[in-house]
DNA sequence: CTTGGAAAGTCAACAAGACTGCCCTATTAC
DNA sequence: GTAATAGGGCAGTCTTGTTGACTTTCCAAG
């Protein structure tokens, strides 16, 4: 193993300390450079990230809306185009040029709505499920290796963090999408 | 305390399995479900995580770019083209828009280089470092404020999970900023 | 039943920030 | 003296975001 720069992190113990604060809870002096790391390690590792859905994309003619645009639609089949829009935060035209290629090229169904028929409802093809299939697991072995190498006490303060840097709507969102439709492998 | 949402975490105590492997260490077992929690905490996270920059860059016509190459020079003062081309991973030109703003703006200076004289040096100016503080300020204070509630062991934890999501030529370039110019505040 | 408004789609125009390809100068290295 | 390197400039393209204006569809309240 020893994935990638596992072994010698660089965590919190490299010049941070700890005290007791007042009411006894544990506090944390972080110098400007210990931040500074911090958000260079977002940025360098986000890039990281992003990099195995870009190639891929990239080849057939799609971009990361694309993807963004498939992964939301296969987390959650049938959600409206508002919805959508809300989640993804960007404008209706802006989406629409999005989802119009993938609805030409087949990716991506929209049905009238049940309830409201003006609303349309979004479902990915085989063909679009299977594009995103590709996609997410292209993520998802990556952050699994990270997870692997970085450990269980790791993964719990990745997530921690990350949450406790999203604002209130963005976090509520975040939330609100808990809750997935079935267990899809 | 108890920043949005610090509180009920999902660390990795929901659903997730330790075990012992062959060789004696840890294995975590993880569902594609809590793996695509993951990928959209990060893509969330990080969206939050710019967005305080992105609205005071907007208001004086700048964007995102132009953050990271002043974030990159007040770094490393004198770095040349070259590097920051490297460092940004991105093309001449694509730069080179970005940094004549800068410069016709007189937020970053172009120096000759002393040992090369072929080679341009980058330094910020004091209105550019101005400007690269409080950018910088809003990120370390988004990110102080996670870390605070999320705690120590989460901070080592998210820098870990993080560093092990780069790839080998990433993760060399962000080891190799490690060493910072001065202690400046 | 009519009308107001919401949801969705469409067209046009624009900007940032990426890209490529090509050309040019200054300077260093061989 | 020539080749290679560092940098800058120009032209054009692409994706993805933005506004603004307009239409169609459709539900619901008067």
């Amino acid at each position: 193993m020893q994935q990638a720069g596992a072994g010698r992190s660089f965590g919190a113990g490299q010049g941070s300390r700890l005290a007791a604060g007042p009411g006894g809870e544990t506090l944390l002096f972080l110098t400007d450079e210990q931040l500074r790391r911090g958000i260079e390690a977002m940025y360098f590792a986000y890039r990281a990230f992003t990099s195995d859905p870009d190639l891929m994309l990239e080849e057939m003619g799609y971009g990361r809306a694309h993807h963004r645009t498939l992964h939301f639609i296969n987390r959650d089949p049938g959600l409206t185009v508002t919805a959508l829009l809300d989640v993804l935060g960007v404008t209706k035209q802006s989406l629409n040029r999005v989802l119009r290629g993938l609805l030409d090229d087949g990716l991506v169904e929209s049905r009238v709505g049940r309830r409201d028929r003006r609303e349309r409802q979004l479902y990915l093809t085989d063909k679009g499920a299977a594009l995103e299939k590709r996609l997410s697991e292209s993520q998802r072995a990556r952050m699994r290796a990270a997870y692997r190498a970085a450990g269980p006490q790791a993964v719990a303060g990745f997530r921690q963090v990350l949450e406790s840097m999203m604002d209130r709507d963005t976090l509520r969102q975040f939330q609100s999408l808990r809750d997935l439709p079935e267990g899809k492998a």
